[in-house]
Parts: C-alpha cells; sequence; structure tokens
DNA sequence: CTGAAAGCGCTAACAC
DNA sequence: GTGTTAGCGCTTTCAG
C-alpha cells in the first residue's frame, strides 16, 4: 500500500540507454531486436517492476482488450452471479478485461449514461446480461444506431439484427411437461413465474401446448401466476390446490418455489410423490437435498455467459478483419434431471 | 451495432470553430468561457453525440475513477453476488466505473497477472472480496508493497497495517448460542462451515466461548464439520445424531445446510422445534419458508460490499490530498431473526 | 475569455 | 537491429 510511482516505458529505455522504439518491441515481443539488448531489457523490466500501460495502448491500438457487462438482480438471484461467473471465466480465457455494470432494476429505463460509462472507456463490445422483462428491450433498435461495438444480448427473444444468446425455456417446458405425462399424471398443474418475465412466458407456453397435444387443452383453473419467490408460490400454490383439486402433477417454473410447494405439501398431508407429482426449473445447488429430491429443468447458466463471451469476441475479431458481422440467435438446450419428486405413483 | 466512429474533441472544435482547449473547458464546466460559446458548442457536442474518452482522461489526469474488484464462488455462492451488488450500488454513486476479475478458486495462488491487469488500467483502488480460506491471504504483507494504490480487504481477520471490512461473526455467533440457550436449552450442537475458512472458526468459537461461558463447555462429540453445502449437512447432522443423542438445539453454520437438517429431522420424525431447536446463519431470502420457518443470524453482505466501496473511495480521496492514509478494520454487526424453527418447547 | 504548445504512455511508419 | 517523428484524445500551463 505504498505509493510508488508506476515505471514507464521511458524510465525502462533510459536504463537501458536504448529508445523507447525498441522496449516497444521487446514487450510486444517482436522479432527484430538482437539477443542481448532484448535479454538486457527484459532484466530491467524485472527489476523496476515494469508493466507496460493498458490504458495507453487502447488509445494507440483503437482496442483496449476489455468489454462491457450489464447485469441486474446480483442481490437477489443466483442466476445473475452463475452467469457472471461463465462471463469472467472465459473472458479471463480469451484475455478480455470486464468492466461491470449492474441495472438498479430488470426494467431500469435510463440506461445511457450506463452505456456511456462503458465506451468512454473504449470498451471492444458489450454484454447486456439482463433478462427481457416487461419492455425493457423498447430501446433496442433506437440507440443499438448509436453504439459502436458490437452487443451479445442474453435471455431475450431471438429477433432480427440483434444477437442473443438464450436458454431454450421453451423446450425445457416441453420436457417438464411431458415428463409429467410419461409418469402416467394426467392433470397437470402450472405455477408460472412473473409472466412479466419473457422466460416465464415461454415455460408458461410449452406447457399449454404440450398438454394441447396430449389432448388435454388446460383451463384457466389449472394454472396460478406466481413471481419466482418462494412467498408468492405459496400462494399460487395455495390458490391451485383450490381450484383445480383433481391436480396430480405440478410444473412449476423454478426451484425456489417448487420448495415452497414441497414445504405447503408436507403441512396439508399432500403425500409427494404419491398424490403429487412436482417438477422444478433452474436445477439450483439446494433441490437434490429438498425432500423429496426435486426433479427439476436443469439449465446451464454458467455457459450461457461464457457462450455470450466466445460470440462477442468472435464478432470483435470479424470486425477487426474488416468483416461484416452477423447477427446470431442461440438457444442453449436445457436438461431433464429426474429425481425422487416426480416418481411413478 | 453500426460501426460508427467516435466523435473526438477535435471534431467537436473544429465543428464550432473553436480551439480544443475551450470545448475542453466547456465539457468540465469551467466558468471562463462566454456563454454564448458554450450554447454553440453544447449543441454541436449533442448533435455529434460526443463522448469525452475517459481513457484519454485517465492517461493525463493520473486518475481513472475506476476501481478494480475481485471475486471468487459466484457459481456456487450466493454471498458474493449480494457482496457485488453493494459493490455495483455504492460505486455509481460515487461515479466509479468497476473492473471485474474473478479468482477460479477461493485459494488461487497465481495472482499477480490478476493484479497487472487491474493496475495496468490504472485503477484508482481495488477491492479484495474474496473469502479469508486457508492459507490465501499469504502473499498480502509482501505483494501489496508493490501495489501503488489503496486495497480494502473483505471477510478478513483484521490486522494491522491492512484495511479490512468484515461481518462480525463471532459476534453472530453469539447471538445465536445465546438465543439458543435463553430458549431453555441446554445441549446444543453445532455444524460448523468449512473450518479452513475464517468465518467459520469465528462462528465455531463463539459458540464455543458462549457455551463454556453458560457453564458447560462443549466436547468434540457435540460439534461437527460440514462444508457449507447441504450434502456435508446432511452428513454431519447424521453423525451429530449419533454422538449426541441428548442433543436439544443446534447452531449450523449456514442457512444451506440448516435446510438439510429440516429435512432430515422429518425423515427421522424428529420434531422441530419440540425436540430440536435449530438456528442457521446467512438470512438468505428462502429461510422465511422452509419448514418450519428458520430462525438465523442476518448478515448484510450488501452493506459489507458497500462499505468497502466506500472506504477505498475516502482513502483515494485522502491520496488525492496527499495525505497519509491510516488502515482500518471494521466490522458490521449481525443481527438475530428469530421465527419458528427455535421457537420454546 | 480564448488559443498555442507540451505531454500523459505508448506504438505505427518510416528512416538509417 | 535501432532510432526518429508523429499522434491516439485529452488536459495543463502559460500567453495574450
Amino acid at each position: 500500500m505504498t505509493t510508488n510511482k508506476r515505471a514507464t516505458i521511458k524510465h525502462v529505455a533510459k536504463a537501458a540507454g536504448v529508445s523507447t522504439q525498441t522496449v516497444s518491441r521487446v514487450i510486444n515481443d517482436r522479432p527484430d531486436v538482437s539477443p542481448e539488448t532484448r535479454v538486457r531489457i527484459l532484466q530491467i523490466i524485472e527489476d523496476l517492476n515494469y508493466q507496460p500501460s493498458a490504458l495507453a495502448r487502447s488509445l494507440i491500438q483503437q482496442r483496449s482488450f476489455t468489454l462491457g457487462v450489464v447485469t441486474s438482480g446480483l442481490k437477489e438471484y443466483i442466476g445473475p452471479s452463475r452467469t457472471l461467473n461463465g462471463i469472467t471465466s472465459k473472458a479471463a480465457e480469451l484475455n478480455y478485461a470486464l468492466l461491470l455494470e449492474e441495472l438498479p432494476h430488470f426494467d431500469t429505463e435510463n440506461i445511457k449514461p450506463l452505456l456511456q460509462s462503458l465506451l468512454s472507456r473504449h470498451v471492444d463490445g458489450i454484454v447486456w446480461a439482463v433478462p427481457e422483462v416487461g419492455d425493457n428491450r423498447r430501446w433496442v433498435d433506437e440507440i443499438l444506431m448509436d453504439v459502436p461495438v458490437p452487443v451479445v444480448f442474453l435471455t431475450m427473444q431471438p429477433r432480427a439484427r440483434v444477437t442473443t444468446v438464450s436458454v431454450d425455456n421453451f423446450s425445457g417446458g416441453v420436457l417438464a411437461t411431458q415428463h409429467l405425462l410419461a409418469q402416467g399424471r394426467r392433470n397437470v398443474g402450472h405455477i408460472s413465474g412473473d409472466l412479466d418475465w419473457w422466460e416465464a412466458r415461454q415455460r408458461k407456453q410449452a406447457w399449454q401446448e404440450t398438454m394441447a397435444k396430449a389432448g388435454t387443452k388446460p383451463q384457466d383453473r389449472q394454472f396460478s401466476e406466481g413471481n419466482w419467490s418462494c412467498a408468492c408460490g405459496e400462494a399460487a400454490f395455495n390458490q391451485l390446490l383450490q381450484s383445480y383439486p383433481e391436480m396430480d402433477a405440478v410444473f412449476v417454473a423454478n426451484d425456489q418455489m417448487a420448495l415452497s410447494v414441497l414445504q405447503i405439501a408436507h403441512q396439508k398431508g399432500i403425500k409427494i410423490p404419491g398424490d403429487l407429482a412436482v417438477i422444478g426449473f433452474d436445477n439450483i445447488t439446494e433441490s437434490p437435498f429438498f425432500w423429496p429430491a426435486l426433479t427439476t429443468i436443469n439449465q446451464d447458466q454458467h455457459e450461457l455467459g461464457a457462450r455470450a463471451i466466445q460470440e462477442l469476441a468472435s464478432q470483435i475479431e470479424t470486425l477487426q478483419r474488416n468483416e461484416k458481422i452477423e447477427p446470431l440467435n442461440i438457444l442453449l438446450a436445457t436438461e431433464l434431471i429426474v429425481r425422487e419428486s416426480s416418481a411413478n405413483q
């Protein structure tokens, strides 16, 4: 915590009795430096604890090797955190640094200052790791015109002209519903997440369509809207028990709410999976340890972040070669994890 | 996603027919510009969508308004994520940008490249938001000498010459143990976290000392080591049931493991809180919805991050005024949250 | 009130 | 192989 001034390329050059250019060649591993000079300079660099300034480099090379990351919901949810983990590990692998911004709310309106903070620091690209909620993508077409770097959006309805990477919530919902039907259940209810969320709508729609295909188009009373939280999961389940008493299986849109369902069921003496099969969504760390262990749909949020960075980096490279970048919509597969809560009757 | 080149101060100056200095004065809100000139330039800035380059500024001002944040465990734990949330919100408030790095493991050895990545981008300070685990603070005294900016460490044993901000795990553990005793329980067991962690050791020690003070110095058989995970919580609890059959209360070092305890208890027909009072630690979002609702110790991880940024910013200001910075060890209070799992017999 | 010159730390382009 | 010149985009200093 001393306040050593950092050594600059000039200090090194002076100490070595060469020009800064020669030092520059050494730190950039250029071939045209005599072996002796190189060794001498490397030694001095070591002695002086010299580190090239990435800032100065960014300025002249018009490239910062820094990406902007915009996230939201770190306080309440583990999802953004897992995605961030995928982002940091892939970025480290590809040698990019990350500038992090967090939106105070999923639907924060005022994103211009945030974008400008990133752009003023010359990020090479931006990952928008905020789920699509309500109308929070309204600005995309308008503002993106003014953004001079590639942007990759996570967890958003695929659309033309924009690169998106999302988990395939629809096919995940199909997997969940089909599994319950395959277990011989016929009266399958659904507790959704907040339907303002694109993900919640996808999962619900998958349930509806899969049920319809099985010849049992669901009625309104077979469904209840939650908001992802345990509290709302309780309320939604209680409502469903009233409105859909013959229910023998329920697809719950996330594991948190599924936990509430299990707890309430115990309290009311409803046997799981005997009376009611339960499947969640997410595969959080705790779900194997629920009682009974929760059947769920695994979504790889780490991979989501990693893929986003990979795409972004590849677009940056493309641009660097003066080629045109092609928008891309990527969907990641989900996986059914069968545990006890959905076992056969 | 177009590739508009960014406008520079030169473009603005040329368009306004003034020198770049005058533009500089306007964007820095200096008084010595005629009102008309100012208005004209502001208009042009607007038209050109001009944004000053923070990079160029950082270079000349020797100050980047950027902080480095080092975290770890984003994939498995919600704690780092909550802390990060406190960091992002306080940083936004104080107008700092954040460069994020994540250690692959809590005890990653090779931290030099990571520090250099941050320093090469001229961060004004660093928050080390990684818990103290095993020997992962070994480098502090040695390496910190070479770091030319202030560093604040989170969740670490207070020590001289270093600024630390931590939750007071010891007093939290005292609160937990005292509460169980106050409920009339006498046989209080403890399931710890991974004792490689400083936090786990603090909580355990608090339990030991509080019990001793109450005249019931705990024996080895009243304790079992977990590793924070549900899986290990199960194992530890099962062991405790064997080794300490008269146990009528248990202080579990985190809420995840406490969940496992509740589940196992149900399976074995142990009544909670009748036969066994349970208290957790952390106050995760789900714990009010456990069955029964979990009594726990709340730790404010958001505040932890926010305080760290506040201290760091204040140290940076101090340095800016050429004053000396004083290392500081801050402990944040915890809070007892009483719910059903520890109710009176 | 405004401008010219110098320079933050580095590299591209050219010379020798 | 190595040095010189210019300049990335901005601010500081000084002159007027």
